[in-house]
DNA sequence: ATGGCATATCCTATATGA
């Protein structure tokens, strides 16, 4: 199963961009983020057309998420992020699919700093972490997956002094996030690139992308019951180079969830959740060696 | 301190993003 999240900056505008994506790379499950506006201009029926089914919520002019499924339907398990019933911003979406939880988050942005807003990013990061850590525990296969608008290292750009003042730098966001990988989360990305740089996000301006000058701020999470399943994880950077692009590519992650695999989630969710799961199916080390994550070369 | 670019809407101007 391949899980990706991309942040679109504007649904209707980026459209054409998304169709190709999902064209050539045929996620299985896909986060949105930023759909920049409200539900009744969301895509339903091009994304049907693609194969998808979806969940959505919308916003006027900013924010907004989505869920979208490859010949499926997303089962909505909640719209908001509990703990602040005034907080109206579309940032949370959380669903299940194929036993999976699937939780897509768009977190503030912060900027600038210091000041009200960067106070809302680290007030929403408190939130969701208070949530994740039920989540983590909850004996479910469990993944985070969205725009997490934090740089947790300075591996993870290009030049940190560049950004020493930006709200995703900053040290309580730093922490906020590290707060929330030590309730045990897996960060894919950098367990399956230890060293090399990796990039999610290039800001417009300064030709910065075609100095590949960019952020890690893209970020997919896996709990305890879903980590022994990751296979592969990487970023679609062919994404950001095509015409009228978003400023972030789609990150995404390969998960050896067949049919068999489905049954031991299943079965995991029955355990205490304390207890690792009892022997990994041998098929995942066969698998490994098969298949170079690599989508089908049609175009280049 | 600002700008560079791109998105959105209350669109010949402004707010937001990262």
């Amino acid at each position: 199963m391949k899980l990706a999240t991309f942040n679109v900056n504007g649904i209707r505008t980026r459209l054409p961009n998304l169709l190709h994506w999902l064209a050539r790379e045929s996620p299985d499950v896909v986060c949105l983020q930023e759909l920049k506006a409200l539900d009744g201009a969301f895509p339903e029926a091009e994304l049907r057309q693609a194969g998808y089914g979806a969940i959505w919520k919308g916003q006027r002019s900013w924010n907004g998420v989505a869920i979208l499924v490859k010949d499926g339907e997303p089962v909505e398990i909640r719209r908001e992020l509990p703990g602040d019933p005034a907080d109206e911003q579309s940032r949370y979406l959380e669903a299940a699919v194929n036993g999976v939880i699937v939780c897509c988050l768009y977190l503030p942005n912060g900027n600038p700093q210091p000041g009200p807003k960067f106070d809302y990013k680290l007030a929403w990061f408190e939130r969701f972490t208070a949530h994740t850590q039920g989540l983590y525990q909850s004996g479910h296969p469990v993944v985070l997956a969205g725009d997490f608008n934090v740089i947790p290292t300075d591996a993870d750009v290009y030049n940190p002094k560049s950004w020493q003042k930006d709200a995703l730098i900053q040290p309580e966001s730093r922490d906020a996030y590290q707060r929330l990988l030590s309730q045990g989360w897996l960060d894919c990305l950098r367990h399956e690139h230890p060293h090399e740089p990796i990039y999610t996000f290039w800001d417009y301006f300064r030709q910065h992308w075609p100095q590949n000058k960019g952020l890690r701020i893209d970020h997919i999470l896996l709990n305890a019951e879903l980590a022994p399943q990751l296979e592969a994880a990487g970023v679609h950077n062919w994404v950001r180079g095509e015409e009228h692009a978003s400023d972030h590519a789609p990150t995404w992650i390969e998960l050896s969830l067949t049919g068999a695999k489905r049954s031991a989630a299943a079965a995991a969710t029955r355990r205490i959740p304390t207890e690792a799961p009892a022997d990994p199916p041998p098929a995942a080390a066969a698998r490994k060696k098969r298949a170079p994550a690599k989508p089908p070369r049609s175009k280049s």
